[in-house]
DNA sequence: TTAGTTTTGATAGTTGACTCTCATATGCTG
DNA sequence: CAGCATATGAGAGTCAACTATCAAAACTAA
C-alpha cells in the first residue's frame, strides 16, 4: 500500500491550487520551492499514482506539451497561447458537438482547443 | 531555389490523392510504391518544405501520432477511433466555437476532436 | 553537355518525454 | 523504536519523431 509522503504532498498541493493545467516541469519547479531536492522521476510517479486513484486528469492537446490537472475542475476546453505555450481554462462549451458524427460512429468525449494568443503575450 | 523532384512529385501525390490525413511514415509506405528507394528523411524534407509553402497542413491530434493533409480540403474536425487509431474526418462545423474565449484573447484556429469507436470496430 | 547547385538515402545523432535501476532515505506497524 | 516495506533522487536507458551529415545522384541554366 502506498505511503504518504512529503513529495507526493506537496506535488498534489500544487496541482489542486493551480488554476490552469500544468506540465510535469512545471509541477517540479513549483514544488521545488517546497522541497528542493525534489526529482523529476518523483513527480512522474506521484503524477501516475494520482491519475491512477483519480484525483488527477491528463490533459492532451495538439501541439502542446502533456499537462494535468485536478480532477475537480468541472469540464471544460482550452485555449493554447501559440507564443508563450500556456495552456488556459474556458469557461463553458459549445452544444452540439457530439452531434458532429455521422451516423454509425459512436462518440465517448469530445476536445475543443482554440489556438492564439494571450493578453500577456499581445501585450508584449 | 528548390529543384523538382521525382520523389517530391510522388510524395506531393500520395497526400493529394488520400482522403484522410496520413503520417509521414503512411506516406512514405504508399510512396514506395513508385520510388522504392524512398527514405524517410526526404519524406519528412518535403512535407517541411510543403508545409512552408502552404499546400500541405500539419494536423495535431491528441492520442494520435502527426498527420499531414493537403490544404485544398476544406476547413474539418476529426474524429478519432480509440480502437483502431485511424483519423477520420467529419464535415462541418459548430457555430461560436470561437466566441467561447474571453475578452483581451486573440482567437487564430480552433480544432475539435471527437473520441469514441469508428463502425468497423463496433461491428468487430 | 557542362558546370554548379540542390537533393537524396542511409545512418548517426538529437530532442523531449518519460521509465528503470539501485543505493539510500523515509514511512508504517507492531 | 525495530524492522520491513515503500519511496526517493540521480542518472542511465528507452522510445518515437524528427534532424544533421555527407558522399553520391539528380536537376537546371547556359
Amino acid at each position: 500500500m502506498p505511503y504518504t509522503t512529503q513529495q507526493k504532498l506537496i506535488v498534489s498541493a500544487v496541482i489542486e491550487k493551480s488554476n490552469r493545467p500544468l506540465t510535469p516541469l512545471d509541477i517540479c519547479e513549483a514544488a521545488k520551492v517546497k522541497v528542493p531536492s525534489l526529482g523529476i522521476a518523483t513527480v512522474y510517479r506521484a503524477l501516475k499514482q494520482f491519475v491512477e486513484e483519480g484525483s488527477v486528469r491528463l490533459v492532451e492537446v495538439p501541439g502542446a506539451a502533456p499537462h494535468y490537472e485536478h480532477v475537480s475542475r468541472q469540464h471544460h476546453h482550452f485555449f493554447l497561447c501559440k507564443q508563450c505555450k500556456h495552456l488556459f481554462d474556458l469557461v463553458g462549451c459549445v452544444r452540439g458537438v457530439n452531434a458532429m458524427a455521422p451516423s454509425g460512429f459512436q462518440v465517448e468525449s469530445h476536445e475543443i482547443v482554440l489556438y492564439g494568443s494571450c493578453p500577456d503575450c499581445l501585450a508584449a
